[in-house]
DNA sequence: TATGAATGAGAGTTCATTCAT
DNA sequence: GATGAATGAACTCTCATTCAT
C-alpha cells in the first residue's frame, strides 16, 4: 500500500539516516525511555519491521547517533590535536572549536539537549563513552596547563585536571541553557567570555 | 532488615524513610528506569503492597528523596539569601556553603550521583525543580555580580548570568567526577580553587 | 475482577500445577511451537503476566513439565536397578515397568505423545534429556544380557547394545500407537508379547 | 554459489534442487522452526524473493523435500509388494530393503534425521503422510505374518500387527542411533540381527 | 499495617511473505 | 527469473499497580 510514498521517499534521506533523524527528534522531546520503537516508525511512517532492518534494537539506533555525532565532534578535536607549542591563551581554541561545531550544524542542538540530559545514567557503555570525550579535552587542556605552569605563566597551585574538568562543565552547562532552555542565547560569545575569564584568573601578571 | 538501626528515624516515617533510603542506594546504582520496584522491597525485605503503602507509585518515591535532599540543600542557601550588603569576593561563600552541604551528609553522595547522571531528563516536573534550585543560585550570583560592576569592581563587559551559569557548571562537574568518578578528589579545595580563579578573571585591578 | 473464580482455582489445582496441565494438553494437541503462552493463560483462565510468576518462559514449562513426569518415570527405574542376579528372562520386567507406570497415569498419555511426537528436536538439551532417560534403560539390559551371553544362554553374535535399542524402540513405537493413534490398544499386552518374542529368539534351546 | 556443481541436475529444476538441498541441510542440522528462510537463501547465495518463486512458503520446501524422499522410499517398497507366495522368513527382506535404500543415498542421512527427530508432530497432514508410509510397511509385514499363523509356521498368540509395528519401532530406532547419535553403527547388519531375532523368537519349531 | 498472587497494558522483537524494480 | 527493502501480524516478556486476605 501506498507505493508512491515509498517511492519518494527514497529520493530524499535515506531509510537508516531518516530514521536516525526522527528517533533523535523524538528522543530529545520525549526521553529515551519515554521514546517506544512504535514512536519512532510511526512518526516515520514506515513499519515496525522497516525499523529493525536498519538497527539491531531500540538501543541501536541511540548507538548509531552517538556515533554519528561523536565522529564529526571528535574531527573538531584533531585539529588542536596535533598542534604542539603554543602561547597558553591558545587552549581556548579547543573549547571554542567544539563549541563552534556544535552551533554549526542545526541539528546539533537536538544532539546536545539529548546528551546532556538524557544520555548520562542510560547505560554505562554509552556513560563511558561520553566521558571518553570529554577526558579528551580535559587531556589536552591538562597538558597545555602543565607546560604553562613550567614556564611560570599561570598560577602554579591550582591543579589543571581540577580546572580543566571546570572550564568543561562550565562549557557543558552553557550548551545546556542554549539548547535546551534559551536557543537565543549568544552562546559563541558566552563561551568566549567565559574561557576569557578563566584565562585572566589563571595568568601571572 | 535491620529495624534496630532504623528504629532511631522520625516515628512513623520508619519505613518510608527506610525504603526512600533503600530506594536512592538501587536508583544511584542501576539507574531509576532500570531499577524495579520489586528491587526496591527485595532489598528492604517487604512486601510490594508494603510500598503502595507509603507511596503513590515509583516516580513519588523519587520525588520524595528529590523533596527530602532540597530541602536540605535549600537550607544551606538561606544563610546568603538574608545576608546584605557583601563584598565581591564573598559569592564565593555561596557555592562553597552548597559544596560544604553535599560533603557532610555522606548519603548525599548518593543524592549527586542520582541528581547529576540520572534525573535531567526523566521527566519534565522533576527537571524543572532541579533546573529551580540552581536557577536560584544563578540569580544570587547574578545580583552580587550585576552589583559589582556597578560599583566598577569587576569586569563589565561580560554577562553576570552567563557568567553565574558557568560558575555552577563547573561545580556541577567537579561534583560529577567526585561522586561518580573519583571519591578521593579533594572536593571542597579543588570548588574553592576554582572559584578563585573565577574571581581573579573577574576583578578589576 | 472475577474474584470469586480467583478463590475458586485456589482450591483445586496450584497455579503451577494447573498451567502445566493446560500447557502439557495444549502443547500435545496443537503442538509446542504452534502453542502460544496467550493459548496456554487463555485456556487456564489467567492473565498472561500469571503465567510469568511461575515459569521462566515458554520454555520453562515444558522443562518443568519433563521434570516432574521423568522423575515419576525414573522411580519405576529403580526397582530393577538394584536388583543383581536375575534370570534373563526378567528384563522384561524392566519394560513392563516403565509402561505399567505409564498406563497407571492417566496424564501420562498426554505426556507420551508429546513425548514422541513433539519433544524430539525441539531444543538439543531436551532431546539429550530424553535420550538419557531411554539410553538407561539400554545399559541395565545391555548388561543384563552380556551377562547372560557369557552363561551361554542367549545367542553370542547379537550385539547387545543394538539389540536393546531395538527393544526400546518396540516399545516406543507401541507406545506411540496407543497414545496417538489407538488409545484401545491393550498395551500391556502387546509389550508383553513383544519382549517374548524377543526372548525367544534370543535364548539358546 | 557454487553454480557449476549445480549444473548437473535436471534442467529448470536447478534452482529448486539447490533450494531443497541446502534446506533439508540446515533443517537437519538446527531444526525446521529454528530455520529462517533467511538461513537458506543466504546459504544459498540467493535472494528471498527468489525463494518464493519456487516455493510457496517456508513449508512448501518441506513437503517437496519428503516428497521427493518419499517416491524413492516408496520405490523400495514396490519389489515385494508385487511378490506373491514367500517363505516366512523372507519378510525379512521388506526391511532390510528399505533399510538399504536408505542406506545408499548419502543425502538419506540428512532425511532420516530430519524425518526421526523433527517431523514428527510439525504439522497433521505431515504426520499422516509419514504414518502412511510406514503404514504400508505394516500391512506387508502383518499380511504375511497372517498367513504364516494360518499355516502354522509361526506362532498364533502374538498380534501380527502389533508385532509389526514393534519391527518398524525397532528399525527405526536404530535408523535414528546411525543418523543421529553414531554413523559409525554397521546399519545393516543391527538390522539383520535385529530381524533375526524377531524372526527366531516367532517360528515354531 | 502488611502481604504477595494476580493483573494486563504495553514494549521490543521476529520473520514469513510481498511486490516494485 | 531475480532482487531485497518493506511489511505487519504475531509473539514473548516486563513490570507498575491492585486488592482480597
Amino acid at each position: 500500500m501506498a507505493p508512491k510514498l515509498r517511492q519518494k521517499r527514497r529520493d530524499g534521506l535515506k531509510r537508516q539516516a531518516q530514521l536516525m533523524d526522527v528517533a533523535m527528534e523524538i528522543f530529545a522531546e520525549k526521553g529515551y525511555h519515554s521514546t517506544s520503537v512504535e514512536d519512532i516508525v510511526n512518526t516515520a511512517g514506515v513499519a515496525k519491521g522497516t525499523f529493525y532492518l536498519h538497527f539491531e534494537g531500540k538501543k541501536d539506533v541511540l548507538d548509531k547517533i552517538i556515533e554519528s555525532y561523536f565522529s564529526m565532534l571528535y574531527e573538531s578535536l584533531k585539529v588542536l590535536d596535533i598542534s604542539v607549542p603554543r602561547p597558553v591563551e591558545e587552549i581556548k581554541e579547543t573549547y571554542m572549536n567544539v563549541s563552534r561545531a556544535l552551533i554549526a550544524d542545526t541539528r546539533m542542538k537536538q544532539f546536545v539537549r539529548l546528551l546532556l540530559s538524557e544520555m548520562m545514567g542510560l547505560d554505562r557503555g554509552l556513560t563511558y563513552r561520553i566521558n571518553d570525550f570529554f577526558n579528551r579535552i580535559v587531556q589536552m587542556s591538562t597538558g597545555y596547563m602543565r607546560k604553562a605552569q613550567h614556564e611560570n605563566r599561570i598560577i602554579s597551585t591550582i591543579d589543571p585536571v581540577m580546572i580543566s574538568h571546570g572550564i568543561i562543565g562550565s562549557v557543558k552547562e552553557l550548551l545546556y541553557q542554549w539548547a535546551v532552555i534559551d536557543e537565543n542565547i549568544d552562546l559563541e560569545r558566552a563561551i568566549s567570555d567565559l574561557v576569557d575569564v578563566y584565562f585572566r584568573g589563571m595568568i601571572l601578571e
